[in-house]
DNA sequence: AAATATAATTAACAGTGTTAATATTTTAAA
DNA sequence: TTTAAAATATTAACACTGTTAATTATATTT
């Protein structure tokens, strides 16, 4: 009795202080982005020696793959809001929509998940399967793509490459903008166009083309 | 007549060895990845000390601004091959297979250009201009698309907004597929297709929609 | 040859991730 | 309850990183 008492103690304390770690590196990441996510600087914040972080942690790159994971619950919490939606191509241009409103408030999040390759890369190493979290997204786009097509959408596409498509588009325009290129780029050769608008223009654009494709 | 002359020797070894402080950090680039960028590491092969380069750049951003700037140059070395495709819808896919197999053939200077925020934030921060390059390689793709719009394409959509677009869905299918995500996500669901042809297809359905909406 | 620029170096600072060896604390058994 | 064992945490150290100030060496000019 008092040993599997004690003994969930020890797992409780063990899983608080691993929360913990992830706590305190999210509010680093949050606060002076990711380059200052740094396993000193964690250890001091929480009070521990910084060796102790690899009893909790494999790497820096594991902590680092469970903020990405974090990000990951973010979206999926954000796109199941649009389940009500039944409108097929009405639901597919909200998720766009709440992609391109995820990526903009949570900047970092985003480079994290879908731009820097040291996530991806420690899941390729450590776990040799697939990518849970971001295959979830996916499937709700295919899902989607595959709603619009059976109500006339898209006909002359496949649905494979026609979700790999908008994707590819919509995480074009987010990744320009977030890396400053979108504004910078259009700016020297637009000096008068108001900057906030090039990423909605590019949204609406790809909106106007996939209407008029129906 | 002595004097200039000396001042002249002086000059091109300085610039001799700027270039070769650039041309050994161009190597380890390629041979190691943007992490093995070292000042240490560039000043040992070269058989100087690591401070020296500090008077021929600035800081370790400068050299990579620098890299950079390398990478554009080849860039419009391979647009410049195009301006003989006279049909103007011909040429916009064969700046798009270009931009490609750019970024297929010279992965790492592709994240350097247009996936890393370094190199942007040194012009950012030290010229407080634009950047020249990249402006340059998007107004090829302005000039073009304007030449499609004259003979008949993309005629309900803004010249500004068009180019954008379709600047952000090339980019966003080499990105997906450079950090390894087009692969990743796109086995999980499709186990049996192969990988190889993801990026052709999302390719294909952009062209595919681009012709249809003429 | 001496004075003066220019160029390059050494030494040091303040960081980084990570590991091995050691100490401390907690749990289990005698 | 005391002792052996296991779990947890720490200190010290290694091998790196970019960068700066002070110093030395080299080349140019007077």
């Amino acid at each position: 009795m008092s040993e599997t008492n004690t003994k969930n103690k020890r797992l409780k304390h063990k899983e608080n202080l691993r929360k913990k770690i992830l706590e305190v590196a999210k509010e680093l990441f949050l606060k002076h982005g990711y380059d200052s996510i740094s396993i000193r600087k964690i250890a001091d914040k929480i009070g521990i020696s910084p060796t102790t972080i690899y009893l909790y942690y494999k790497d820096k790159s594991d902590v680092i793959y469970a903020l990405h994971q974090e990000g990951f619950k973010m979206l999926a919490t954000q796109f199941a809001m649009l389940r009500n939606v039944d409108e097929p191509f009405e639901r597919l241009k909200a998720m766009g929509r709440s992609y391109i409103e995820f990526a903009l408030e949570n900047r970092d999040f985003y480079e994290l998940m879908f731009i820097m390759r040291e996530p991806i890369a420690f899941v390729n190493k450590n776990y040799a399967c697939e990518w849970e979290e971001g295959g979830a997204a996916f499937e709700a786009l295919l899902v989607t793509v595959a709603d619009c097509k059976s109500r006339g959408y898209f006909k002359q596409a496949d649905l494979h490459a026609m979700s790999l498509y908008i994707w590819a588009t919509i995480h074009g325009i987010c990744s320009l903008k977030l890396q400053g290129h979108l504004d910078h780029v259009v700016s020297a050769h637009f000096p008068e166009k108001e900057h906030q608008l090039n990423l909605e223009k590019a949204f609406d654009t790809l909106v106007l083309i996939l209407r008029s494709i129906q």
